[in-house]
DNA sequence: AATAGACTCAACCGCGCAGCC
DNA sequence: GGGCTGCGCGGTTGAGTCTAT
């Protein structure tokens, strides 16, 4: 027999989720755990199937994400990390405390790839691009500046921790523009070799790909090791209780959120801060 | 002020893997 | 040992938002 679908079709409500639908899933997550993501939509009163349930808790309601931009520190790890361990975005996540797969790859898609692009770096490959960024990216305007004043020129030099640097606070704009040119002049070393190297991945031993054990990826070890501030959690979400999140209004708990859309750019996170006691790295929190 | 295009991100889809019977 | 089931992952899509003209 063929293989069952996650859910059935019918009778299944999809596309963004509302207040009322987070609400039934974090008081009864938070309540009960989740035994089994397929009976969980059920035993939640919720018309989901259990999948998109544990997309909504994971990427979105979890109480220990981050939310917001990823950091510079953020950043540069994902980045070592994307060099050793390619799109494995779990694995990447798993390094990278209250951040999700989802929200890396939208990130390194959307803003990482991007800068790398114009750092001409190869963001699949990390090795210097081969071919002038207008044969990588001929459309891109947004991937390719056109060759910066020459004042600019040379400073594209790695830091001294070997990390990169993307100075996103200098703003987009101002990224250190490296000329292709500037970057095939080192000799292309071979692909085993190269990745790391081009990386600029300090902490990376070069030859073996030194991928990190996800049983030794703790958060602390991975807040320690990458630089990433330790998050100031304030007011525990499990101090409401469930009688407070039951009771009051989702409006009254997370003012500014309006719904599964209110959480957007700009809007106010809700969970952001709240601490992740209880929760693992495995989403295996009871 | 209106419109078009670009951008971002939440959510969905399908596949592979692991555990269980 | 083989089949079935559920979960997790990575890729993709589309709606909403922002920005430029």
């Amino acid at each position: 027999m063929g293989r069952h679908p996650c859910c059935d079709k019918v009778g299944v409500k999809k596309g963004p989720w509302t207040a009322e639908e987070d609400q039934k899933l974090v008081g009864f997550l938070l309540t009960h755990g989740h035994c089994c993501w397929r009976v969980v939509p059920k035993l939640a009163g919720l018309l989901r199937c259990g999948k998109s349930c544990r997309l909504r808790w994971t990427n979105y309601l979890r109480p220990d994400l981050k939310r917001g931009l990823l950091s510079d520190e953020e950043e540069r790890l994902a980045i070592d990390l994307h060099a050793q361990l390619g799109n494995r975005w779990s694995k990447i996540a798993a390094r990278l405390p209250g951040r999700t797969d989802n929200e890396i790859k939208n990130h390194w898609n959307t803003h990482i790839r991007k800068k790398l692009v114009r750092m001409g770096i190869d963001p699949v490959t990390h090795l210097p691009l081969q071919e002038a960024p207008a044969a990588a990216a001929p459309q891109g305007k947004e991937d390719y500046l056109p060759p910066p004043p020459p004042q600019q020129q040379g400073q594209h030099q790695p830091p001294s921790d070997g990390g990169l640097v993307l100075q996103e606070d200098a703003g987009e704009e101002d990224l250190p523009i490296i000329q292709p040119h500037e970057i095939t002049t080192a000799p292309p070393a071979p692909p085993t070799a190269a990745a790391p190297a081009a990386s600029n991945c300090g902490s990376v031993s070069s030859g073996s790909t030194s991928v990190v054990s996800p049983s030794c990826s703790s958060s602390a070890s991975a807040s320690a090791a990458s630089g990433v501030e330790a998050t100031e959690w304030p007011e525990p979400m499990y101090l409401f209780g469930m009688d407070g999140i039951m009771d009051a209004g989702w409006d009254d708990l997370f003012p500014g959120t309006g719904g599964s859309g209110g959480m957007g750019m700009g809007g106010v996170d809700p969970f952001d801060g709240y601490p992740g006691g209880g929760f693992d790295q495995d989403d295996d929190w009871m």
